[in-house]
DNA sequence: CAGATGACCGAGC
DNA sequence: GGCTCGGCCATCT
């Protein structure tokens, strides 16, 4: 389809480097929808038919919890991913959130 | 076109 | 620190 607030949020998403997450509040503010954090949610919903395929398991609530876990297949493979990039998940969330946050518009700019 | 939906965020208790 | 409520706005039905 056309390129939609969906590929914008795809793109933040594939910025994001390894071993660092990000938050929705933060890709919907680099793309300058303040208040449009639900719409990345729900654009990380097209993200597994989104071709190349999106790093979704770096993208975490502003609590540092994997809310989205539950949209993986299996859920458990998003903090398996993580672990593997070197992030430490407890509980569902991220440890050390704030250390391995990564903020688009430092990147973007 | 109108109503419902949603992987959220911030403020209040 | 955790739960509840309202708002925000693009996409879907």
């Amino acid at each position: 389809m056309e390129a939609s607030f969906y590929e914008q949020v795809f793109e933040i998403a594939r910025l994001v480097p390894k071993g660092r997450v990000t938050s929705y509040g933060a890709i919907a503010k680099a793309l300058g929808a303040g208040g449009s954090a639900r719409m990345v949610g729900y654009a990380m919903s097209n993200a597994g038919i989104a071709q190349p395929k999106v790093p979704a398991h770096r993208i975490v609530n502003s609590s540092g919890l994997l809310t989205g876990k539950f949209h993986f297949s299996p859920p458990e493979l998003m903090q398996q991913l993580l672990e593997q990039e070197g992030v430490k998940v407890v509980n569902d969330k991220i440890k050390d959130f704030k250390k391995v946050f990564w903020n688009p518009l430092e990147e973007i700019i």
